[in-house]
DNA sequence: TGCCGTCGTCAAGACCATGTTAAGGAGTTG
DNA sequence: CAACTCCTTAACATGGTCTTGACGACGGCA
């Protein structure tokens, strides 16, 4: 499981990529001013450094000529500023990657993927996240709330094919074809009885839904809990 | 002298950035089409790549993983598109980078030297470790707690094969065309029998598994123990 | 409100994938 | 040539998974 120190410090961004980052499986340990940054970067040897360059207390180029002193750490840089100056010096002081603010967790995510792929570290895995749900595809796991679930082969793929489209009602014909992968006049009973088994083991029942829900006469959705 | 392969459509690009980084001391060798990169990929195994998503005769995302498939080379992939959905899309499919248009080739220069410090790190002769298994496909050697394992070349191949893959769950179908290559209709069990036979010598058995998990219906994988 | 079609859940059985052992054959080595 | 290793295949046991039908509940519509 890699780890990922971030030094950011704004406490809004910070928490929001700790937890997006945890949830994923990532290992993530927040600073919010260079020198605790330093700290951490020395102490939890992280396989990753995603580093805002506007931190208060210390110049981000700065912090950056530190961290490459002492480690070869990939850094992924987030910052405001984004012109071509700063950019080209920011990666000529050694960053692996330079993100401009407004990003998206998810961008971020896939930046620190990328890195994280060159120094030959065990993969993280793509991962869907709703609510307080997670799945895996590659490793076909799927999680709630930190507890493994265990699902069959059919339910699993049903749960993926959902969570591809969350927030969008699929009919059960479509689930027969794309999941049961029988487009011919197969009974459509043996889709609720997956769900139901499914919504049994996301702890939850048609009466009280949470992340299944049925539209009558159309299909069903996955959603996000309110 | 670093050399760089640009694979873009549009002429007064490509001959912009290879004019400024022939001039940076960068061997280029530019193609204007998705066959004449791959050619030049095979023929002048460039030291980086750097791609237009947008080319005419192929998709973008379906070069990169045929890039992907033949080499490792560093990929910075340029782009009009700079959707969250397209970024992480492409980075996942094994980009290094990636720059939305219009960049200035002073930036594409930087993040080219970015990726290239990156690959220029001396690679390390590994061992895989899992848990308490440690395996040096060099030496062709196992190891669990400390002890040699005495495996067979197919065990080992698969063990291999597995601690590649860790975390990911692969097929019997995939194993007999990876690790056995006979993809034509050999029969699965053998798969069976030598996962068998891998259990009872890493110590675990079906009922009780550590290291080799059976996904049921899709395939097998290894884990870290818990 | 009453009807009809849709949905939810249960339980039973058929079916299928896997685990394991043992036997046999091909190839290798001394 | 005999002993050995290794791989494949068959056979059987086992347990997980899917489908199906039944039945009751529910929702939409007149």
């Amino acid at each position: 499981m890699p780890s990922v120190v971030i030094i950011e410090d704004d406490q809004r961004i910070r928490e929001l990529v700790t937890r997006v980052l945890s949830q994923k499986g990532y290992d993530v340990s927040g600073a919010p001013t260079a020198l605790d940054g330093l700290q951490r970067i020395v102490s939890e040897s992280p396989d990753v450094v995603v580093l805002d360059m506007g931190l208060p207390d210390l110049d981000g180029a700065e912090l950056l000529k530190m961290i490459r002193a002492i480690t070869d750490v990939p850094v992924v840089v987030a910052t405001a500023r984004g012109e071509d100056r700063d950019v080209i010096r920011t990666l000529d002081a050694g960053a692996d990657d330079y993100l401009v603010k407004p990003f998206s967790v998810e961008q971020l995510e896939a930046r620190v993927r990328a890195v994280l792929r060159r120094s030959a570290l065990p993969d993280v895995h793509r991962a869907f996240t709703v609510g307080d749900l997670v799945i895996d595809p590659d490793a076909r796991t799927a999680m709630l709330e930190m507890e493994l679930l265990e699902l069959s082969p059919k339910e699993f793929d049903l749960l993926v094919y959902l969570a591809e489209r969350v927030g969008v009602v699929v009919s059960k014909r479509q689930l027969m074809a794309e999941v049961w992968r029988q487009p011919y006049g197969g009974s459509e009973k043996s889709v609720d009885v997956h769900i139901s088994w499914l919504r049994k083991k996301l702890g939850e029942s048609a009466a009280e839904t949470r992340y299944i829900q049925t539209v009558h006469g159309v299909g069903i959705k996955l959603v996000e809990p309110a």
